[in-house]
DNA sequence: ACGAAGCCCTGCAAGC
DNA sequence: TGCTTGCAGGGCTTCG
């Protein structure tokens, strides 16, 4: 399931092996992701360069001269740099050939990822152009968190789970964020007082980067990385430690559904 | 305008 | 052992 620590790290795993490299081939074996890969792409990459690699939310940006590929991995997609002499597994739906031999292979098991071709100005399309403020940013504090959540009955997970109002945090880290910043996470978004969202913005930072930075240490060999990253399950304080002992205080942690996801917390903790 | 639910898809685990 | 069922999840889309 990539989250932001895990799109950040395949951006940084990719990066040095596919920047301004030209691109000759682009092999689709499963058009049907979220939205359909379109034969455009089949068309129009090939001859161009990679002039940028970036990352907006948990959406991964192929910059070129004509257009730029966008990538989203859904919640079981990854990329990986392979060459043509390993053979696409079942779920390897699209390859990337590079000038050289080098491959970016798409795998995504669940097709909940898409890959798009977007000729129009980036920064206005549709699926970028209402997201939030990067978590990791100086934008992100405890006024804009205060200033947006008033009024909102809404509980605070999914308030802040919502990508219109903060990128990136998702289901996994919105629990263990509402756990190191004491809140319960069925409380309205809008009763949070300017200081406790200072304490939750400070918690997400916090914990994306702490996730980034274990991703990073599984950077080195990303070629041939198994493709899957750490994850770092031991860092987990609350997800799927559901009806276990908080590490805190030694209680039973409650797992109940809000918005439709898995939500573990304290009750003696976040209040 | 807001918030909740629905939907896309496959792998895995549990129950029979 | 082999079925069926339920669940997980991001995030766009639809509905109330």
């Amino acid at each position: 399931m990539p989250e932001l620590p895990e799109v950040e790290t395949t951006r940084r795993g990719i990066l040095p092996h596919i920047l301004n490299r030209q691109v000759i081939q682009v092999i689709i074996r499963q058009p049907s992701l979220r939205w359909p890969v379109t034969p455009e792409l089949i068309d129009e990459l090939p001859g161009q360069t990679i002039s940028a690699i970036k990352r907006r939310g948990k959406y991964l940006l192929l910059d070129t001269k004509l257009a730029t590929l966008l990538i989203h991995l859904g919640m079981s997609g990854s990329l990986r740099l392979t060459n043509s002499e390993t053979p696409p597994g079942k779920h390897d739906h699209v390859d990337i050939v590079f000038e050289g031999g080098g491959i970016l292979r798409y795998c995504d098991p669940r097709r909940f990822g898409c890959m798009l071709w977007i000729k129009t100005p980036i920064e206005n399309h549709l699926l970028l152009h209402s997201l939030g403020p990067e978590p990791l940013s100086e934008d992100f504090d405890a006024e804009y968190l205060h200033r947006i959540s008033r009024n909102r009955k809404q509980a605070v997970k999914p308030f802040i789970m919502n990508s219109g109002n903060v990128v990136g945090v998702g289901n996994i880290y919105a629990n263990e964020a509402l756990f190191q910043a004491g809140i319960n996470p069925k409380r309205a978004a809008g009763n949070l007082s300017l200081a406790r969202y200072g304490v939750l913005a400070d918690c997400i930072k916090q914990v994306l980067q702490n996730a980034v930075d274990v991703g990073g240490t599984s950077l080195r060999d990303f070629t041939n990385s198994s493709g899957e990253p750490g994850y770092f399950k031991q860092l987990l304080q609350v997800y799927g430690r559901g009806c276990l002992d908080c590490l805190k205080c030694g209680r039973l942690l409650k797992e109940i559904r809000l918005g439709q996801r898995s939500t573990v917390y304290c009750t003696h903790c976040q209040k």
